[in-house]
RNA sequence: GGGCCGUUAGCUCAGUCGGUAGAGCACCUGACUUUUAAUCAGGGUGUCGCAGGUUCGAUUCCUGCACGGCCUACCA
């Protein structure tokens, strides 16, 4: 600590130094004619003798080495498009000036003047004739060769991640333009996106633990949703055929790898459209997705290479399961027979659960770790999906899949039930397990079953495909990284006093 | 919630079988007109995560706590 405190002491010095010269240290706008790609673009047309050379550039941004050979000094500069070497000299700045040089430090901004050429060892170099401070800087920037490895500061200042670790730029550019694509692909097939309130009476749609809150001023307690689901129902019910939106969810739930307590969703809903349809949607999109941003449909992720080139497999969710663990579900049509070959197998189950969650156990402990390749896990049990429609032949199953790449769950989906009577029995029975099964004290007031949605069901919805994709976890994918966190700029952490 | 591991200078890391610490980068002083991890000569700037315990003495051993990582659990 004391050291950081004597390196802003030095600097408060130059700043107090540079002030006495008459110079502010943090005017208020400087007028640059390029940024550093551009220079170094515009250089190499103007050896190609495509355009005059020109007389002046003005480039700004943060110094990230200083290098002083007396009566020359190389800085490197950076900004938001890339680097550009400085050549200062005291015959072309003149004595004042170039003593100014000795008040700048690694990490402040300037704005530079001057004209680019090749030095002996042949990079482009802007030759500086006027120099200007823009911030000075107080704190010293993580070490250049390094970089800045400790994860928890990396997350905690996510800023200084991004300007000492060359990778971490690219890969939030990269998450900007996969959203981008993503709504590309949704607007060319005529889809609608809206906006949803995150603020909400009843927040449904699936079941996690949420966040509460509380409006002043109508005295009245609000959570923050945890689907987009329930309301952008209500718009295909009020005639918006094909519609979707990208927006954060919050669950108040264990934060993990894969897991952070808000993040980022897409919903897509199609009138007259099934669950086979949403496959093809999804597969679709992802893939053009890929082909758009990463260039390829091949990633790797950890020791393995995904490959995301459609057609997907598609296996039933019985089958997998009977495949990876041994048992077939359909054999234990009830919670207590399924509970009891779950604890033959020696598993420890939890005896609260209804069956759709023993399922979904089974699920997550034998199958999903498998799925690494692009897998559509298809049907499921009715109890574990109470907004989904029941297949046409299987009253005991509906019509749902869940997409699963890298061992994650990727996206889900399902025909959309739209039985207004049916939903509002599905709710009831859903409260029924839910209340029996015991949730965490702040959720004992349960789900409360949200009439306005059943309301509008009750107007008529057209038979319509759901899709909600986990933003976060495609990034993860499409960028090969392993922890949520290193797809999310701010990643939740404990607040840590100091 | 449980298990394992980590926390030492601004950053990246060594280290002390228990005698209060050291290297590179960064920083400060000086030299240097084509450097680019510049080089050369000097300079060590620290609550060794926090709090207890054991001890003549703890950064080191023990216990607890905090924060983080990974695993696990939880999670429509």
């Amino acid at each position: 600590m004391a050291r950081l405190e004597q390196i802003t002491r030095q600097r408060l010095e130059k700043l107090e130094r540079l002030r006495g010269r008459g110079i502010e240290p943090y005017p208020h706008s400087y007028h640059r004619t390029h940024t550093c790609e551009e220079a170094l673009k515009l250089f190499q047309r103007m050896e190609a003798g495509e355009v005059p050379t020109p007389q002046e550039l003005r480039l700004a941004g943060r110094i990230t080495s200083i290098r002083f050979m007396g009566k020359i000094a190389f800085f490197d500069l950076r900004d938001g498009s890339g680097k550009v070497q400085l050549f200062f000299s005291r015959e072309r700045l003149g004595d004042g000036k170039y003593e100014l040089l000795r008040d700048l430090d690694i990490g402040d901004i300037i704005g530079v003047a001057g004209s680019l050429f090749r030095t002996k060892t042949g990079e482009v170099t802007l030759d500086v004739a006027d120099f200007t401070v823009l911030c000075k800087s107080l704190k010293p920037l993580p070490e250049k060769w390094h970089g800045l490895v400790d994860v928890e500061k990396r997350y905690r200042r996510r800023y200084l991640d991004l300007i000492a670790n060359e990778e971490t730029k690219p890969l939030f550019v990269a998450r900007s333009r996969i959203v981008s694509a993503v709504r590309e692909f949704l607007v060319q097939r005529g889809f609608i996106e809206v906006e949803t309130p995150v603020l909400q009476s009843v927040a449904g749609g699936a079941l996690a633990r949420r966040f509460k809150t509380h409006h002043e001023a109508l005295d009245e307690d609000l959570y923050l949703r945890i689907a987009l689901e329930l309301h952008l129902k209500r718009l295909v019910v009020g005639g918006f055929d094909k519609v979707f939106e990208i927006g954060r969810v919050f669950r108040n739930e264990g934060i993990s790898t894969k897991h952070n307590p808000e993040f980022t969703m897409l919903e897509v809903y199609e009138a007259y459209a099934d669950y086979s349809d949403m496959m093809g949607l999804v597969e679709g999109m992802v893939c053009y997705v890929a082909r758009e941003t990463i260039g390829s449909t091949r990633v790797k992720f950890g020791n393995d290479t995904i490959d995301l080139s459609p057609p997907w497999r598609r296996v039933t969710l019985r089958e997998a399961v009977k495949e990876r663990s041994g048992i077939d579900f359909e054999d234990y049509p009830d919670v207590d027979s399924l509970r009891h070959k779950m604890e033959e197998m020696g598993m420890e189950v939890d005896p609260t659960k209804d069956r759709g969650r023993l399922v979904d156990e089974l699920i997550s402990t034998f199958v999903e770790p498998h799925l690494i390749q692009p897998t559509f896990l298809v049907d499921y049990p009715v109890e574990m999906s109470p907004l989904a429609k029941r297949k046409r032949d299987n009253p005991g199953m509906v019509e749902r899949f869940e997409l699963f790449i890298g061992g994650m769950e990727v996206a889900n989906a399902f025909t959309e039930l739209n039985d207004p009577l049916e939903q509002r029995e599905r709710f009831r029975k859903q409260q029924e397990t839910q209340t029996s099964a015991a949730r965490s004290v702040e959720d004992t007031e349960a789900e409360v079953i949200d009439e306005d949605f059943l309301l509008a069901l009750e107007y008529g919805m057209p038979p319509t495909g759901g899709l909600g994709v986990g933003i976060d976890r495609l990034v993860m994918v499409l960028c090969g990284k392993q922890s949520i966190r290193e797809v999310i700029l701010f990643p939740q952490l404990k607040t840590k006093g100091d």
